[in-house]
DNA sequence: TAAGTGTCCGAACGGTCGTGCTACTTTAGC
DNA sequence: GCTAAAGTAGCACGACCGTTCGGACACTTA
């Protein structure tokens, strides 16, 4: 059974199509997206592109579907290969500060971005991308609860997680608005204090 | 020097527009911010509207400068009642989980949406907005370089100013996204770990 | 070969956006 | 009271928005 073209050439223009759509929304978020702006960039028609999605909630959601492939395909993905508990929780913050520093989005973290500009406002785009934040909020609870349960650290799993993914936010969210690497710096000094044994080293300089 | 009823009433209509602006744009954005929706929700012209500001840039940055008023009367302003030093930072630190709690705005903290927004997008409203970040980093780091000079605090006033200003946009974040009281407990945990004397309890439940 | 389907297009829809222009009302200072 | 200025309103503009429609074309299937 042959491929059919038709639906080959579709899926080609659609991934192109979010591509651009992943890139402009984090910078100008999901609300700023339009389907004539992406239109004219990529020299397609109005029409055409809005055939291809729907409605513009389709192609956002859309868009946060191709932003979390990236997000995983940085950060977690990688951060399989590495054993669990303590050296596995270190890559994924490990993963997750660079994936920032590296601006793989322009704007910086494509999640932070839009989970500020939709969390309060109800409908599929917030739920989908709530789903996204809480994914990986469990992802690292998990590791830090592998990590205590190996031994490798003493701590309270769900505190830990909420102090590490509040530390790499606020890494990407003063990087990007202030410029610099001072952010990533003071937080890998953070992380350093709460994952590198020895527990009585938390609170120095 | 007797008031000017025009200028007055000018005054009065720009403060009505902008105590209804900071609210819009704390939950669809500044650049969500539109004079037409303004005028229609408070019953008046989008043209009159428009000469009170005379820009749309300048309509925002007025929205910002009111903002930071009532950041300012809910958090900074009553913790400089208290004693500097520790008693201060912990003021600062729970004023401002407080006004995240209470709504002042019901998209949760002003500053928090529209730094998100905004911060690869450069211009006046980038900078006015970045300037009220680092104010109030400023003002913990003040606080902390404070505690730690009266021997309340062992710690480097900047990594520590760094965490509370992280811990607090989590707690904000999380909170206005997934609801529920959860994330302010899990902040004052963690500031009690940061601020609570004996630095013995850094890590620990 | 004929029917059906998916991509992509141009043109147009109604609506909203920010922004000018003009005119009217209200008030301050002479 | 008269004049000048500020607040406010009505109206129209050009641009852009998401969306709809009808059709051209390529491709698969019967």
């Amino acid at each position: 059974m042959p491929v059919d073209g038709r639906i080959a050439r579709g899926n080609a223009t659609r991934s192109l199509v979010l591509r651009r759509a992943v890139d402009d929304a984090s910078v100008h978020g999901l609300a700023g997206l339009s389907i004539g702006g992406l239109a004219a960039e990529l020299e397609l028609s109005k029409s055409g592109l809005f055939a291809l999605f729907g409605s513009k909630e389709d192609l956002q959601l859309a868009t946060i579907e191709t932003a979390q492939g990236i997000f995983r395909a940085h950060v977690g993905t990688p951060a399989q290969a590495v054993a669990a508990g303590l050296p596995r929780l270190r890559a994924l913050c490990e993963n997750w500060l660079t994936y920032s520093e590296k601006r793989i989005f322009p704007g910086g973290c494509f999640f932070f971005n839009v989970s500020a500009e939709f969390d309060a406002r109800p409908g599929r785009v917030r739920d989908a991308i709530a789903a996204v934040g809480r994914a990986f909020l469990a992802e690292l609870r998990e590791s830090a609860a592998e990590a205590v349960a190996a031994g490798h650290l003493d701590a309270d799993p769900e505190l830990l997680a909420f102090e590490l993914h509040a530390l790499g936010r606020a890494a990407n969210a003063d990087a990007v608005l202030h410029g610099g690497a001072e952010p990533y710096r003071l937080a890998r000094r953070a992380f350093a204090a709460r994952l590198d044994q020895g527990q009585s080293t938390c609170g120095d300089r």
